[in-house]
DNA sequence: ATATAAAGTTAGGCAAATCTAAATAAATAC
DNA sequence: GTATTTATTTAGATTTGCCTAACTTTATAT
C-alpha cells in the first residue's frame, strides 16, 4: 500500500511522463509537486525501493509497469470522483480538482467500482478525460489542440490540458465549454492568437489559451 | 485546520465522553484509538496547546466548545458518507463503517452540504445514529438499551452501540435489523441471556448482544 | 496507613516527509 | 575545451506522530 504522498508523486510522474517520453526530470516533479527537488530525490530513492519507478541518479526517473499502474488507478479515482462531483452533486466542472484530489486518496476497491457502477462506468470525466477502467485501459481518442488548426478549419472541444479554477471559469464564460464547435477565422501573426466563430459570434483567444484546447476534428 | 490524526483523536474524544460525563481517561482513548498511553499524552498535550481540549495532568481531558463542534463536524460527514454508502452505492451497513472512517477527513464544507442536500437532509444513518446538521445540533431521541427491557415489555430496534462488521452481519443473520420490532419473552437468571419474539419466531441472544441494541418503546 | 496495583507521564528514539545550504554533476556558452 | 549556468544530490535539521522503558501519581486493598 502507498502512502497519500508516494500517490501524488507516482501520479504527477505520470502525467509528466506523457509529455516527455517517459523521462520525467526532477525539477519537474518538483514543480508540479510544490516541493523542492531535494525532496523529490529522497521520495525517489524511497520508490525506487519499492520498485514503483527507475531511478538513475542525475537521469531523471521512468515508471514501472507497477508505478504505472498504480498511478493510473489514482488517476481512474480521481476522474470518477470528479465526474461524480459534477453530475451528482451539482459542482462545477472548475470546482472538483481540489476535492477529487483528497478523494482519489480513499482507499476501497469495492468503493470504486460501486462509484463506478453508480455512474453507469462512464469513459470521460467533466474535462473531458478518459476514465481508465478496472484493467487501467483506456482509449485516448485523436485529439488536436486548437493551436494547431489553421484558418477555415473546424472542431469540436472535447478536453482542456489545464484545470485550474481559473482556466476553466474563463473557458465557462466565454462559452468555451465541452461539445461546442468552433471554426478559426484568422490567427494573429504577431501574438499568434486566434480569431474564432462560436455560435455565430466572432471572439478572440490567446495562443496560450488555444493550446490548452483539445479538439476532436 | 486539523490534520487527519487529530480529528480521529477529537472524534474518539466525543464518543467516549457521551458514555462518561465528559471526562475522558487517556486509556481509554489509547485503547479507542489503538495507540499507546503515551502517544495520547503527546497529542492531549497538542490540542490543549489549539484550545481543542482542555487538559489536566492524570485528571483526564474534556472537548472545549471548539473542540466539541470540531468533532461533531467529523461525525457528521461520517454518517452522511455512511448513508451515501449505503443508499446510493447499495453497500450493506456493516461495510461501510471503514470507508466512512477515511472520507470524513476530506476537507470541504460544500462537499458535505451538497452531499447532505444530495440524501434528502437525512436525519439518521444505516445504523440509527443521529446525524448532526450543519449548526452541530441533533435530536438523541428516547432511547433503552434493549438490555434494560423486562419480560413482557416490547419495541423497535432503532439503533446499535456497536459498529463492527461481526456484530452487524450477526445482526442482519438474526433478523435484527432496524425498524425490526420485537419483545421480550423471559431473561435467563444464570447469563442474562434473552428470549426474544420476533415476527413470530422465537429466539435468544446475549446479553451483551442485548446492550449494543437501542430500542424505541 | 502503608503496600501494591493501575493509570498516566516523561525521556529518549525512530520513521516519514519536508526544508535549507552546500556540494557535485551535466549542460551550455563562448 | 574551459567557464559558467542549471540541474541534481547530499548533509544536516525540523515536524508530526508513534513507540518502549522508566518514573510518578492516583487508586485500591488489607
Ligand atoms: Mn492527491
Ligand atoms: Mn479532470
Ligand atoms: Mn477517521
Ligand atoms: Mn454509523
Amino acid at each position: 500500500m502507498e502512502s497519500f504522498t508516494e500517490e501524488n508523486y507516482l501520479k504527477a510522474i505520470y502525467h509528466l511522463s506523457l509529455l516527455s517520453n517517459g523521462t520525467v526530470q526532477t525539477n519537474a516533479i518538483a514543480e508540479k509537486i510544490k516541493t523542492k527537488p531535494a525532496s523529490v530525490t529522497d521520495m525517489m530513492k524511497k520508490l525506487a525501493d519499492k520498485n514503483l519507478v527507475d531511478y538513475i541518479k542525475y537521469q531523471g526517473v521512468s515508471l514501472t509497469e507497477k508505478g504505472k499502474l498504480t498511478a493510473i488507478g489514482i488517476v481512474r479515482k480521481h476522474r470518477l470522483w470528479e465526474l461524480f462531483l459534477v453530475q451528482s452533486l451539482g459542482f462545477k466542472w472548475d470546482e472538483v480538482h481540489e476535492i477529487a484530489e483528497e478523494l482519489e486518496h480513499v482507499n476501497s476497491d469495492l468503493l470504486i467500482r460501486r462509484l463506478d457502477e453508480f455512474l453507469g462506468y462512464p469513459k470521460r470525466d467533466p474535462h473531458g478525460d478518459p476514465i481508465p477502467d478496472q484493467q487501467g485501459n483506456f482509449e485516448e481518442s485523436a485529439v488536436t489542440k486548437l493551436s494547431k488548426l489553421q484558418p477555415g478549419e473546424q472542431g469540436t472541444i472535447i478536453g482542456v490540458t489545464e484545470h485550474s479554477a481559473e482556466f476553466l471559469k474563463y473557458l465557462e464564460k466565454t462559452g468555451l465549454t465541452l461539445g461546442t464547435q468552433i471554426s478559426v477565422e484568422d490567427i494573429n501573426p504577431f501574438d499568434g492568437s486566434i480569431e474564432l466563430l462560436l455560435e455565430q459570434k466572432k471572439i478572440s483567444i490567446s495562443k496560450e489559451v488555444a493550446k490548452n484546447l483539445l479538439m476532436k476534428l
